[in-house]
DNA sequence: TTGATATTAAAACAATTGTTTGATACAAAC
DNA sequence: GTTTGTATCAAACAATTGTTTTAATATCAA
């Protein structure tokens, strides 16, 4: 059987990518040791600096590795006819956005890369915000644009958005918190499933409260200056 | 003029106390260096040791310093007769926090050490989450508390408390994001009063709906099984 | 088989980092 | 004046860590 081309890239490169997501992952860039590295990958300390020059460079192949199949799990935008399909659309967007962040397999690898980067940055910081976390971002926004209509302002917006992710991180960046606080809450795909539905039910009780204000805000505005600034 | 007994303690250590509480803040415990530490606090590599043992008795001598004057911040539980006085303490509870999180001011430090803490746990975790974190949370539990009645199952309480801290949270932990993302977000008091209105009504909207929500459920359910489990 | 190339392995290297040491200065106590 | 205890400092130490080196081994085409 002839080597296909993706079968000739040696084994121990694979696992060594394996490995260092892990440790990544787990520790974050900085306390993720090379030796440790090698070590769960089976591998030479050596090996690392053969194929991939340095520690960041294995880092930047890892994130390589993973960026493709990642683009795939982004939900793609779409135009929302009615309240109740945008509606519909935030349930889902929530719910991905929590099993990347939350779940433990392969597929979802990416989301915690990420949200190591944003409490660690690293070299690759911009490259991954402009990649993965500004088209998310600008995705949300427009979910939550048809949902609250054309006349709340763009900042307004925005928060809101800012308001549904910080629901979603926290449960990632405090994991060890809410063990502690809340022992109850569990990691499994039910209870992850539970969790984004209060989270979308929180949101849209927040969004809807927000956009009614603000619309009485601009109605009593404009009635009495020209218009708003 | 006589030494007072607090002026015993030598320039040094106050010095010391002060820069790594600094550099603790920006770097975290494990990526602040001995050698930075002392540079900042103009005293020599050794004095670290010699006044405090170690590194690590340094970041508790840190945490002990500032512990005194944040348990003065912290908000105390009252009764709330009216709903509209809740809200009132709701407001109050979220500007705190984002003032803990956000301004750079030594009143305000220990919230950033305790974030910190919450992405990088040390062996202070615990004591910190038993000593600041759970009552934080049980004061805000009670608030929503009185906010949604008694009919409402505690777990869902916790739900929306753990909602309203991680909108808050998320601008400490991903600070540079938001830069990026949204680069006209300031950090000034006028914005962080501003942003904490955003999050105040976004929560009361999000609170307000789940307790109809669940309300309704509860009138459903209790109306076809004897009670729910 | 031979020779070339790719891969692995053990050891050493150089830089960093927390800690310790031994000397020195200084002030108070006897 | 000597002693004693405190404080500071430069230097060195030992452990860790990313990287490099050099040799050995495997792979495979000619």
């Amino acid at each position: 059987m002839t080597a296909s081309e993706t079968d000739l890239e040696s084994d121990t490169r694979k696992r060594l990518i394996d490995a260092s997501t892990e440790m990544f992952v787990e520790c974050g860039f900085g306390a993720a040791k090379v030796r440790d590295i090698a070590a769960r990958a089976n591998a030479n300390i050596a090996a690392v600096n053969y194929y991939f020059g340095s520690k960041e460079g294995l880092y930047a192949a890892v994130i390589q590795h993973h960026a493709a199949q990642a683009m795939e799990n982004i939900s793609q935008r779409r135009r929302h006819e009615s309240t109740s399909a945008a509606q519909a659309d935030l349930r889902n967007y929530v719910s991905n956005f929590l099993k990347r962040l939350l779940v433990d397999t392969p597929q979802f690898t990416m989301g915690k890369i990420i949200a190591r980067e944003m409490i660690e940055p690293t070299a690759a910081f911009e490259l991954i915000v402009e990649k993965f976390v500004r088209p998310q971002f600008v995705g949300l926004n427009s979910l939550i644009r048809s949902l609250v209509g054309e006349e709340i302002p763009a900042e307004t917006v925005r928060r809101c958005s800012l308001s549904v992710v910080g629901q979603c991180l926290y449960y990632q960046c405090a994991r060890r918190v809410v063990g502690l606080i809340d022992p109850e809450f569990g990691y499994q795909a039910r209870d992850i499933e539970r969790l984004a539905g209060h989270i979308v039910d929180f949101s849209l009780g927040g969004i809807g409260r927000i956009a009614r204000q603000r619309r009485h805000d601009r109605r009593r505005t404009t009635s009495k200056r020209k218009n708003r600034n």
